[in-house]
DNA sequence: GACCAATGCTTAATCGATTAAGCCAATAAG
DNA sequence: CTTATTGGCTTAATCGATTAAGCATTGGTC
């Protein structure tokens, strides 16, 4: 059982100091004036030796851990896992470790995640926050650690994040199924969280209606419980049920999605000459299902390229500038949305 | 900008020493027999001032950092992300911190994750290993630090592991073929690596072949090249025309039967009626696909559970034990896998 | 009153790395 | 010959926490 090599072991090889065998591996040799020689031959007993730094002890000293900290709402959700492996993949490629954790949407859960985190020294964070975090991550901000949010964000916070126009994707979903038929009911499948983006999907829908010149949306909303599916069978069968003659469902998440579309499968509705349907985020069910599937797609690498690169930015330049980005989605139309009667 | 609070902060607001600050808070009272009142007093204290352990520091000195490291080959994939989520789980409720690094298969950012985290002084290893990650298994070993595998084994590496029956899973697969058409044109589709489980379905599938009398196996097998989509279609549409009059495609990994499900869709071809179709792991899109996909369910909850458990318990009690657990897999079958003249 | 034990605290070393400051010898400058 | 400079290294403090060892003080016992 190999114990690790520490600088002292080479020091002690080498017949030096410690602290001459830091200046020769850090590669400070002008600035402490060391002899090419003596450097030399340092290097080569670390090399032999294969001594890795002890990051830990690195971390204590310069009070930096090369460590950023990447909170998503659900890791299991291949939504987040895309963005995680992005997210990772260009960290490491700046040398930087991710560590990656899970809230589950649960606030007390992405609280202890934020402390655990901040106590282990990380040096930045991306974080896709829960409902109610707002104060969590005033909290964050005050202890100057730099973070920038994904697919989420608090309009009463000064934040940088880095979302898609939930607003407009939802608008125009819905513009394109309402200029298919003006008079199409539309049932509006969502969780009932206070979150911006939930919120903004929704006003999407609501705004559309409005600009078609209707007013009737609101038997159309139907609300859901995250993480019940019993409740979800439920209320969107409930839905199905209360509008005999809907045209269409329109799902804000791509778990309700998944759960919709199992659902009106076990139903029996023929898709779209029954139902139209309208999914959000991608899946490989969507092009799977039977009829293609129509959604909203993210652009989740440039969501995940784009956070890194404004976290680094904070990080190294220290800068105050708060950048929101504000990407557009790509609204990606199959069978699943056509009316029948427009079908070619 | 708030600093963190340190023992030593504590010490001066208290007006005692750091030791006997962190004796305090560490719940040492009784050993170091400190008086009730000083010890209200400093908690009391340290509560106000909201004082969080540093994390780094505690490692540095006890060698242990309360962390765990969890390597999977793919984060984006939905089975490793189920896998981390229990495991997060898991490890969480008992304290400890999960850093997750995803490999993509890729032998040389294995090799890194793994130096990464050993530096950051991690307490143990769950790992899913990539191909010809033997070398790096042993220097782990040499190490000292506890780990086990995952879903992947060695079989001249005498390591902790869970996994699950893959010979035995695929067999019962291709038995079930079998029974249903004694002389079935069965394509096995699967990607040319030498890890035990992808070997052990293949021995599963010929195995199968065999004790049914069948020695005609190998022009069914088709070998795919990992991450390559286009190869894939090139060789899986090749195996299909290759074999006119094939009854049966049998895909050995998740993301195989997805992209094979999806060319099947391009090319029109309609199961189970002019083909049938077994699938591994599990995924949304079996059961919303037109036809109900029968396949492999590995039961990873448990499998994650299991690996925390081992992980631990070598941790804590330091055992030298070896622990290999094979669970066993559940073969779903629906309606994908059914001759038509088997139907009901 | 001397001695011991118990109580309540502090001192100082330690984990592994970094880095400012200092020391000594050799050489250059005056 | 003295002083300054440079080169080449070491010493020691530091990051924040832990913990063995030690130092007072008090109280009890013979």
């Amino acid at each position: 059982m190999a114990r690790k090599i520490s600088l002292k072991d080479i020091a002690e090889a080498a017949g030096v100091s410690v602290a001459l065998v830091s200046y020769v591996l850090n590669d400070k040799e002008k600035e402490a004036r060391i002899n090419a020689d003596t450097a030399k031959k340092i290097k080569e007993i670390a090399k032999k030796m294969n001594y890795q730094p002890n990051q830990v002890a690195k971390s204590l000293k310069s009070g930096k851990s090369l460590a950023i900290g990447l909170i998503v709402a659900d890791i299991s959700n291949p939504f987040f896992g895309q963005l995680a492996k992005t997210i990772e993949e260009e960290s490491n490629r700046r040398g930087y470790t991710v560590i990656v954790g899970s809230s589950d949407e649960d606030l007390e859960k992405f609280k202890r995640l934020i402390d655990t985190l901040i106590n282990r020294q990380i040096d930045g964070f991306i974080i896709a926050p829960v409902e109610g975090a707002e104060q969590q991550l005033k909290y964050l901000e005050n202890t100057g650690i730099p973070f920038v949010l994904i697919d989420r964000f608090f309009k009463d916070l000064e934040t940088c994040y880095v979302v898609i126009d939930n607003f407009d994707a939802m608008y125009r979903v819905t513009e394109n199924i309402l200029q298919q038929k003006k008079e199409a009911k539309i049932g509006y499948v969502c969780y009932e969280n206070s979150l911006q983006h939930t919120e903004d999907r929704l006003r999407g829908f609501i705004q559309a209606f409005k600009d078609q010149g209707r007013e009737d949306y609101q038997e159309f909303i139907c609300k859901v419980e995250y993480n019940n599916p019993v409740k979800f069978n439920d209320s969107f069968t409930e839905l199905i049920n209360r509008l005999p003659g809907i045209d269409t469902v329109l799902f804000s998440t791509n778990t309700l999605s998944i759960m919709g579309l199992k659902v009106l499968s076990r139903l029996n509705i023929k898709i779209p000459e029954e139902l139209s349907v309208f999914c959000f985020d991608q899946s490989d069910s969507y092009d799977l299902f039977y009829c293609p599937i129509s959604y909203v797609h993210q652009p989740l690498d440039q969501i995940g390229y784009e956070a890194v690169e404004i976290l680094f930015n904070k990080m190294f330049h220290n800068t105050n500038t708060i950048q929101q980005v504000v990407l557009e989605a790509d609204i990606i139309i199959k069978k699943s949305s056509s009316f029948k009667e427009f079908k070619k």
